[in-house]
DNA sequence: CGTAGGGTTGATTCTTGTCAAACTCTGTGG
DNA sequence: CCACAGAGTTTGACAAGAATCAACCCTACG
């Protein structure tokens, strides 16, 4: 186990994540962090971590790094339709159903947390408040499938761009994963067009329209936002779904 | 009350789509009922049941007529996120997030049924399959939301079209409300462009290329398809994020 | 030095949106 | 009974947005 000693820093994400969600009591954090630390795990990028169709018997929780869900058509095309940031989990109940109805891959390396489907039950029944925030992370993330739907559906390439932008920023401010304006921004632009659902030609050329507007500064890796308020207007961006997030400074 | 000499019937779709989800026991079934006997209502078409910000304090499940849940933007671009069926709820758990992430309009004239929170949660706290199929249920719907984000952001206007009928279809045959190869589709061209992410008269357009195609006949708000699977062949559609619905076949 | 992955560019085609108008159907009031 | 209004659907002409194809560049890396 070489993660075996590593620091217990590396679960505040999570706990931060949690915690914004619905408070919880000290005992409940110390059997969430205990879990947590007993299955630990390393992943490279690029894998699949769990596959449509795959049934799932646990609940990994991330630690560091970045994955996306995806599905994808029998022809290839593929679909982003989320990341996953540090502080989240993958699929907490997901067992509730019988397989899984889309992929999961890593995007970057990765360290997460596995807890298997009865341990993470039985946590759940003996911390009512664990219970909730781990449902209220669920219900966050249908409110921002359904924002992505408008995103796709509604918003034209440069505004669905910058709404990306805007949501992956407070997304990872809220976990404590942004300096100042900037944030890490690990992926490829075929992974940005994947969850645009714009072509990756077109995406190249919709960044070069965000940076000639002075909206953004990307570039080996790294993305800086000069002036966020520019960029949420230029995305019609609107955090209300997101509102946990806000309480969770609010109560910082 | 208008409605409280209704026939029980029109409770099935409810009692059978929460059965495909979860097995219920017989008192977890009549618990449910009277619960649910209590509360009906009656709502017209084109009424916002509850609106973008609102906070939510009751589960409403639908027993007869179609919902849809939107989002807006500022312009007034309007993407419907999904439709809402008879034998679902609106939201329920919703009251676990501070407010309303999205609205929810009826297409049609309803019949629902309004249990408040604290009823509802200790229908749940009582009866655990009932609590795993409400659970199962929200699952699901982040499921179909996957779907629609990739329905809006890789298909082409034909699949997608072609794709929202299929999942139409299946999702209405699960609570009995087919007829052969027919069913209601009640609603505007509007109503399928907010839900397809086309502009209206490029609808019209692709819904003509369909009935061209002789893969759908609509008309009078009533649409049927000829050859299901010809029809899911160019919608590229997998039924697996639905899974549970045949799930529901098979038990029946 | 060669290669592969990622990024960028130009030219072109195709898909979709926009605008404007007409048509159908239904219900309503004169 | 007819005129009219309004919502919904359909059509044509055109414009804009996005995809596709084919190169080419750059850099890290073996």
């Amino acid at each position: 186990m070489p993660l075996s000693t590593v620091d217990r820093s590396v679960l505040e994400p999570v706990i931060r994540r949690l915690s914004a969600l619905r408070p919880l009591s000290t005992e409940a954090r110390a059997s969430l962090e205990y879990a947590m630390l007993e299955g630990l795990q390393r992943v490279g990028s690029g894998e699949d971590l769990i596959s449509e169709g795959d049934p799932v018997d646990s609940v990994r929780v991330v630690l560091s790094g970045w994955l996306c869900r995806y599905k994808t058509l029998e022809d290839g095309r593929r679909q982003i339709v989320n990341f996953i940031f540090p502080g989240e989990s993958c699929d907490a109940h997901a067992f509730l159903l019988p397989v899984m109805d889309h992929s999961i891959a890593t995007v970057t390396p990765v360290i997460y947390s596995e807890i298997k489907r009865a341990r993470f039950e039985s946590l759940l029944a003996g911390e009512r408040s664990l219970a909730e925030a781990f449902w209220c992370e669920t219900l966050v993330n249908i409110a921002i499938q359904r924002e992505w739907a408008i995103n796709l559906g509604r918003r034209v390439a440069v505004e669905r761009v910058a709404h990306l932008f805007c949501e992956t920023f407070e997304r990872l401010r809220a976990v404590g994963m942004v300096d100042g304006n900037s944030c890490v921004m690990p992926v490829t632009q075929m992974d940005l067009a994947d969850a645009t659902g714009l072509s990756i030609v077109h995406l190249n050329r919709t960044l070069q329209e965000l940076r000639a507007a002075g909206l953004i500064i990307l570039r080996e890796r790294m993305l800086t936002i000069p002036d966020l308020d520019a960029l949420k207007n230029a995305a019609l961006y609107s955090p209300s779904y997101l509102q946990l997030y806000r309480r969770a400074e609010a109560t910082r």
